[in-house]
DNA sequence: GTCTATAGAATGATAGAC
DNA sequence: GTCTATCATTCTATAGAC
């Protein structure tokens, strides 16, 4: 189906229309906060009226989703990015470089760690599409934990409380800085010794 | 000064109302969301007409100030019952239970969570006398990690990472259960570890 | 101190011309 | 596909009667 080279090439442009109105609107959110978006605003950044915007999105939490799937990709871009460059062979580094890009890419856009992480949006839930790309990553990092020993849920729930924690400490009480932000690797190791079992039960002598 | 009985009855009144008011906020944001209360609903919530609320604050911000500080000192008193409430001749346990309390209070109520702890109106900011109570807590925590021999920033960042990390994951992916809650004394164990130097002359044999 | 009336602006969304 | 026109709300806030 879609063999119509004519509608391939109309609907290639819808999307790039599409994608530009998405970019605007990240442009409006970060003026304005996240729930600062209206489509006045939105129409003067793309340079439409505001209510063309509707021949591409059937309503403004449309555009909330369509922003939630693009966070959520980028985030996981970072997340495999940095764990695969560098060192491969040593996973506890993958690791730790993994929750370097984490803490990294959600400081330094502070309102699409707003969107993703936390539900400050009235009417908005992301889609069931659009939240199966979130949880991919989440699932990605389980099985570099597994890779590590850490295959219990609490284990991983650790984990994820210092990400969020460092990230959100850092974003409220230092926003641009680095205090929260220095203390990643320490986490790590302090989340390493707490999490996997070194072969014997205690590891008291060092 | 203010030797008017008349005038103190009237302003003790005025005080009342303003309490009232304030009370019926925290309705209307826990159903409506923190950035969804009107001045509308508020009236209709307080028996009142929207327009007279300005007769008791200047503005919704003003309201908005009036809950943080009334927020701020939930939390606070919070803080300090949980801590003296128990074993006070043991700081170890006294931090503990303060931690507790901590993600207790703030994941009871997160309308109130969100309001004190991360920015998420667009034009508020705390006034600077509201804010002091809020830094009060904090402060007292401090010390508190002080008589463990916490006294480094770096140290305390590690602890505050933590609790709102624990809050904030119980908040987003697990309301109203305890999934982050049941990791507290856990989190608390792997913080002392990390953060106290238990070297040679301090307290290894309790 | 509470009301009515209303200003004045912004909002999301729809209908229909072109 | 973009426009104009417009609906139907909602919003914060002020003025002035009672």
């Amino acid at each position: 189906m879609s063999g119509n080279p004519n509608s391939d090439r109309r609907s290639e442009r819808r999307q790039q229309t599409r994608a530009e109105i998405v970019e605007a609107s990240w442009r409006v959110v970060r003026q304005h906060g996240l729930a600062g978006l209206s489509m006045r605003d939105l129409g003067d950044k793309v340079g439409m009226r505001a209510q063309s915007i509707y021949s591409y999105f059937a309503s403004k939490n449309d555009i909330y989703d369509a922003m939630f799937l693009q966070g959520s990709r980028a985030v996981a871009e970072r997340l495999e990015q940095a764990a695969d460059d560098g060192d491969t062979s040593d996973p506890v580094e993958a690791i730790r470089r993994a929750v370097h890009a984490f803490v990294d890419v959600c400081t330094e856009d502070p309102v699409r760690y707003q969107l993703l992480f936390q539900r400050t949006i009235p009417g908005f839930t992301p889609s069931p599409t659009t939240y199966a790309v979130a949880v991919g990553w989440y699932e990605q990092m389980s099985e570099r934990l597994a890779t590590i020993g850490v295959r219990d849920q609490a284990g991983r729930d650790m984990w994820t409380a210092m990400m969020t924690g460092l990230t959100d400490q850092q974003i409220s009480n230092d926003p641009g800085g680095d205090r929260w932000k220095r203390l990643v690797d320490r986490s790590v190791d302090m989340l390493l010794t707490d999490t996997t079992r070194p072969a014997h039960d205690e590891s008291e002598t060092t």
